[in-house]
DNA sequence: CTGTTAGCGCGTTCAA
DNA sequence: TTGAACGCGCTAACAG
């Protein structure tokens, strides 16, 4: 590896002056500095970011943390976002990996990992209400934090969001609209500020509405079309049955799967309407409630990207929009 | 930031007889080990891993590059694999997000890039044959490297893949045993190693099998529905007509489409056999060749490991198996 | 068994 | 305009 030093000697000059150059500090020579930018070029010569991070404090590296990231598709495309802007600023992405967190003498958390790495900001995402207790230390720190879908804020951290509470009234609202009265809804996991919210919609939309709610049409699980194919077998054997279900897409999938199964179909005999937007959704013609994944991502690297930067921040909230598909009708 | 001379001061020694604990080496009397741990512990002490990584060139970092690695269904799956083995031996993983290659004065490259964040090693993915000229340097450098779906080996250069070629022959003979003579083929990317192997995999097992080989039923284009949903239309106006399409997922999925879309069905009207069992395929109940795509990722950390450490390696090539969904039917 | 010293590659005073 | 000296946090000889 090519050093500072070994251009300093190559140019016969002092590693201070190489390093004013490379930073492009005023104080140097124009013949000098021609003269060692030639040679860095020559040799291919990279000032070494490790070194750098260290006297500097600071790395043009982002952390990510998220317990399931990689293995869920709606992050997949965050991520997308995240990447686009983030990379375009010269940062890298430091993705930590869930390894062991009590090592043999210490607390180990997020704070420390961050300190550890020398990151200059992280975002968050995948974390429910649960998680929050250990978010502690990491929030009081001076490290620059972004939380996705979880609202935390602080004096170095901040959230981005979807409207979710606003896109579950327009689910409900779109099938009224189409004549519907009895609505079902499937949630996600329950600690998740989504889950939680996009509930609160729902509820807000069948009173201002005047639709009957029923208990019984109300179902919870995981963010699984496990979770939409049982909670849509026993909608099936109901007595009151509502005509259409609100739930997430991957739930979503789950429900039009068992309705199939039962020798049933979609729209014809349950309208179904999803949240989210993911990509499988698509290929179900899915009507949905899409959120915009590449935007949350974008909007979460440049909040944070504001905090490193010292420049205001707050919370953003992103809106939503009803994409018609093929699985509701009007009754 | 809690460092070790904090550490030192506090528990009345030099900071060497602390780093000396901190890597568990011998020398270090009972008695000042363990108050040495304690106010580690007390004070939440973390060695910084980018001071560490100075002095020892050894970062606990993966690098990973690829253009395409995250807003792509397959590598998605792959970078699980690799988050859990790396993870698991304690390595974080660098994302280097595709920002401007060309600097001012510097012809960077991936080996710069490598060199810059003091990585381990890096793991590379997505790149096909077009890129082999970039690689040079970092082939030549000392940097630990292994490509995934890209034949290239070196001192610390190795790779691993499917075995592309003999999952194209199972395909084909699958459709033969249901009575399919006339077959065609839709190809991802050209410039790609897994495009060629499948090819040839499949010209062999026609060959083999004494099946027709007709080139009007040979296409190309890229990695997506497009590609499939273009290259069916045109299946679908030939005089001479196969019975079955050979494709990979995405590419199958589309085929799919344009079949439905002219009121024919699948297997009914054209058998389809995919290759890849991503997961949006299991939606269609696609027959395909699957590939295991977290087992990809595995093996490449492993045989990554295996170089780092300088253990023997070499290249690695994992089987593929047949998955009986509905779209293949006996003619 | 413990501490002193030097050095990893770079940025940053502060003199010259 | 230039360079010597010091420090970032840590590891690694080497003495004591």
């Amino acid at each position: 590896m090519v050093t500072i030093n070994d251009i300093a000697k190559k140019a016969k000059v002092s590693k201070s002056t190489v390093s004013k150059v490379i930073n492009n500090y005023s104080g140097v020579g124009d013949d000098t500095k021609e003269k060692v930018l030639k040679i860095m070029k020559e040799n291919n010569y990279w000032p070494n970011s490790v070194a750098r991070s260290l006297s500097t404090k600071k790395s043009y590296t982002i952390g990510i943390f998220g317990p399931q990231i990689l293995n869920n598709f709606f992050f997949r495309e965050v991520f997308e976002g995240i990447e686009a802007v983030m990379g375009d600023k010269g940062y890298d992405l430091l993705y930590f990996t869930n390894k062991q967190w009590d090592e043999s003498w210490v607390d180990y958390s997020y704070k420390e990992k961050c300190e550890n790495r020398n990151v200059d900001g992280v975002i968050m995402m995948g974390y429910g209400k649960v998680n929050i207790a250990q978010f502690d230390r990491l929030l009081k720190s001076d490290i620059p934090s972004v939380f996705i879908d979880l609202d935390l804020v602080g004096s170095n951290t901040s959230y981005v969001t979807s409207d979710n509470t606003g896109g579950a009234r327009k689910a409900v609202e779109y099938l009224a609209e189409l004549g519907h009265k009895k609505i079902a809804m499937i949630r996600g996991l329950n600690g998740f500020k989504v889950s939680t919210d996009r509930f609160v919609g729902f509820q807000q939309a069948i009173k201002a509405l005047n639709l009957p709610y029923n208990s019984e049409w109300m179902f919870d699980g995981d963010y699984s079309m496990e979770t939409g194919y049982q909670s849509m077998k026993r909608i099936l054997n109901l007595d009151e049955k509502p005509t259409a279900v609100f739930a997430e897409d991957l739930i979503a999938i789950g429900a039009i799967k068992a309705i199939r199964q039962a020798g049933l179909n979609v729209p014809g005999d349950y309208s179904i309407i999803g949240f989210d937007s993911i990509e499988i959704g698509r290929h179900y013609h899915l009507t949905t409630i899409a959120q915009d994944q590449i935007g949350l991502g974008e909007a979460a690297s440049k909040l944070l990207l504001n905090i490193i930067n010292k420049k205001s921040f707050s919370p953003i909230i992103l809106p939503t929009r009803l994409i018609i598909g093929e699985t509701c009708r009007k009754v």
